[in-house]
DNA sequence: GGGAGATGATTAACATGTTAAGTGAATTCC
DNA sequence: GGAATTCACTTAACATGTTAATCATCTCCC
């Protein structure tokens, strides 16, 4: 797979210092691109099966999460299934409206709305639990289930190391409030 | 109505004999949900640098892919990019427009198209690259060096794993094999 | 009480992900 | 040599990611 020189090279135009260019590393060793293609390796099992099912893999999240709990808050669910509030508000009208959840606002706190995993949605996720679980079975059993366990304590402790790293902005903004 | 119970849905137990519902892993342990984390909290790293210099993160790869070689087509920067065709095709449309790219048709194909950076594009990418690299040697400081050379063999290895499973799509459609 | 500020949720605006369809140029096959 | 097919993008259409702004409560504090 084409390992091109590094070097720029580009047209004629302006030879300039650019010689001295920080060297950056490999593309396929950046980590962010790791963990994108091994995240696609996965998702892509499961998408068609999904897909049949009329479900995008947030909206199975969504339900997913729903099952574990009686009702959840909308703010709590966005945590647990890891979608910012915009993409969580857009998705809970549109199953809303498929009557897959039910909302309802909280009985002390007129902000907050209460969502809920309607019966109609407990039958859908029966319907695709079997299948997903069994993708996720062949998965464990090409991969490991130790190697899996490992994997999976390795991203949880990255996630740790990284948890109290504020931001290095270079070029910060004047924070001049 | 929602009138579900699941509030006890730990894996190991489960079985919940009335419901006769297929008993599904919590949900911190799923897998893609691990990788969107872990990787959502290195993105989240680099994000504010980007920002200051107008690009997002895809367009940051795509500069970045580029800087690796003379020029390249558009088909083989989607694969090295990890970017789907369409997203490409808008990217590289607002790259053009911006002066930080060139293209040209293929000289012995008219459907190819060949790109490459400009000089003002390589400008770019040398004033964000000091950062951003800063930025990975702390994230590699933190977890550590032979931790992250790991993890990567593992992501490797479980995208291997998964290279030949054909989805395994319920519902299947008469596909050709 | 009441106003300033905080909070939960939504909406807005733009960029990308994802699948399907379209377009124009090469290749195949008869 | 030309119709059918394949190929390399590109557009289209819809769903989500991302940040900022908005809106309606709620809380705090005087």
């Amino acid at each position: 797979m084409a390992r091109k020189k590094l070097d720029e090279t580009r047209q004629g135009q302006g030879d300039d210092a650019s010689s001295r260019r920080t060297p950056m590393r490999e593309f396929s060793r950046s980590l962010p691109m790791s963990l994108l293609r091994a995240r696609e390796a996965v998702m892509r099992q499961f998408r068609p099966s999904l897909r049949n099912h009329g479900l995008t893999e947030q909206q199975w999240r969504i339900l997913r999460a729903l099952t574990a709990v009686d009702e959840i808050e909308v703010t709590e669910l966005a945590r647990v299934a890891f979608l910012l509030g915009p993409s969580l508000s857009r998705i809970l009208r549109d199953l809303e409206a498929r009557a897959l959840i039910e909302r309802k606002a909280a009985e002390n706190d007129g902000r907050r709305a209460v969502v809920s995993i309607s019966a109609k949605g407990l039958k859908l996720i029966e319907a695709v639990a079997p299948t997903s679980e069994a993708i996720y079975a062949e998965i464990t059993r090409r991969y490991g289930a130790r190697k899996l366990a490992e994997l999976h304590e390795m991203l949880g402790a990255l996630e740790a190391s990284l948890a109290g790293m504020g931001s290095a902005d270079d070029a910060e903004v004047e924070t001049d409030e």
